[in-house]
DNA sequence: TAGATTGTTAATCGATTAACAATC
DNA sequence: TAGATTGTTAATCGATTAACAATC
């Protein structure tokens, strides 16, 4: 129980000394960091089950992903767990939600209230406990003025104010893609050092802020892919064999038979 | 103008000879999958604008990466430029859009008519010409039976019938985590072949099924990840001089100055 | 002690980048 | 021809995986 092992957030570590190691938090390769969520979600599951204790093979397989990779992330983040044993679940979870930056709530802006600006604000697995959504801004004269989520909707000019005011640090951008580098620069200039893409349009942000994007109409198209690839297979009649499996230690990996024809 | 050199979707090809390359496309890495999308939204934004030939360098840096990665991703598509004058903006993006497989609608269904799924149905960024939403499916007998999109709201049990029926190929998953699992399992028996899933939980898939998973939640907690380091950067008062030059090259990178004190 | 499981090493794999010969 | 730009090679980089010594 005790959080003295705790990385602590804001300490002078530059060392990669012996301890805990702050400063190889800093130098997360950017894949753990991207699965690291992943394993606060499982841990959370197992939390709730009441389990206590786990293994590297038992959390991977709720995570989706190697028991190797599971460990090799973790370690990462120091020694937590316990040879022989595995890794308590409670702990762990402190760790990677501290990692996280999840110890205080960050305050967040969807700039955007459209179809997914409105189901963002209302979606409570985006925002969940860690992430407050303080302010919407659209340039609609239609939608501003209306409450979405409890939140009044502010018209696009004011977006520095309700950048500035509300002390975000996260914009969501859910606009069409012809305003959306505006609306990330004004949204940059006003202070926050994450922004969330959702418009389809590559995105130039200042080397100190982070950009993530995430394109919809993109993820159908890779499908499609593939969907083209199999379908082309059908059409030839071809046997297509190859049963590679995925990065998974089997383990409940029943029910799914074979499509049917 | 010739469509004449257009790759074939449906022929023979498996050698790796000399022309054009059919075999090549099966072998395409992921990496270049996920990012012809994008491709071929550059090549989409300079024809609206008339532009009748590019360079790798114009094109990537709208697309928003680097040269000499557009050039090696196009080159497994095969050879489609002109040594000296740059790509022919309609050839290559006819190339392209056979290569994902959007010569022919494909058609989705959507699980889970929430806030989610119901922007993701009227969101035409999303669904785009190239898709086609056919069916809704919720288990909330209050949303069964409702319209949306156009489309009325089937209700849960009849989740085979609608795959079946409209002989979609692409499940959208949008529901709460705890029945992700369940209704993948029986869209895939259904019949789909691809599966893009909003749900924060790891799915398990045949391998002859494509799964991609968009995990709204984690993208906020990655940035939080981010946002936490430069607060602790901050509150040390440190320098952080490092600017890495994103894969970009700069062409009209002009505008963004640093934040505001 | 014997069995289990971590943390880490080393090998492998895939993706990115820079450079340049080929060639328009 | 001189200048421009592709397609490809080779080098680099980062991520994944398997294996195992350390150790509970």
């Amino acid at each position: 129980m005790s959080t003295a092992s705790a990385v602590s957030t804001s300490s002078t570590a530059r060392t990669t000394g012996p301890g805990l190691a702050t400063a190889s938090v800093r130098d997360l390769p950017p894949a753990t960091v991207g699965r690291l969520p992943v394993y606060l979600r499982a841990l959370q599951v197992l939390a709730d089950q009441g389990v206590v204790t786990t293994s590297s093979r038992a959390l991977a397989a709720i995570a989706g992903v190697g028991s190797a990779q599971l460990r090799k992330d973790l370690s990462y983040l120091g020694s937590h767990g316990t040879k022989g044993v595995g890794y308590d679940v409670a702990h762990l979870c402190r760790q990677v939600t501290v990692v996280l930056g999840l110890t205080s709530r960050r305050r967040v802006v969807i700039i955007g209230v459209g179809h997914l600006g409105h189901a963002l604000a209302n979606y409570t697995g985006f925002v969940g406990p860690d992430f407050a959504v303080v302010g919407l801004v659209d340039a609609d004269p239609a939608v501003v003025g209306t409450t979405v989520a409890g939140l009044r909707v502010d018209p696009a000019e004011r977006l520095e104010d309700v950048v500035a005011g509300t002390g975000a640090t996260i914009a969501v951008i859910a606009t069409p893609p012809e305003v959306a580098q505006e609306v990330c620069d004004r949204a940059v200039a006003a202070g926050v050092s994450g922004v969330l893409c959702f418009a389809p349009r590559a995105l130039r942000v200042p080397d100190d802020v982070d950009l993530r994007t995430v394109d919809l109409g993109s993820e159908l198209q890779i499908l499609a892919f593939h969907d083209r690839r199999k379908q082309g297979v059908r059409e030839l009649g071809a046997p297509e064999p190859g049963v590679q499996q995925r990065g998974v230690e089997a383990q409940g990996m029943t029910r799914r038979g074979v499509l049917a024809p």
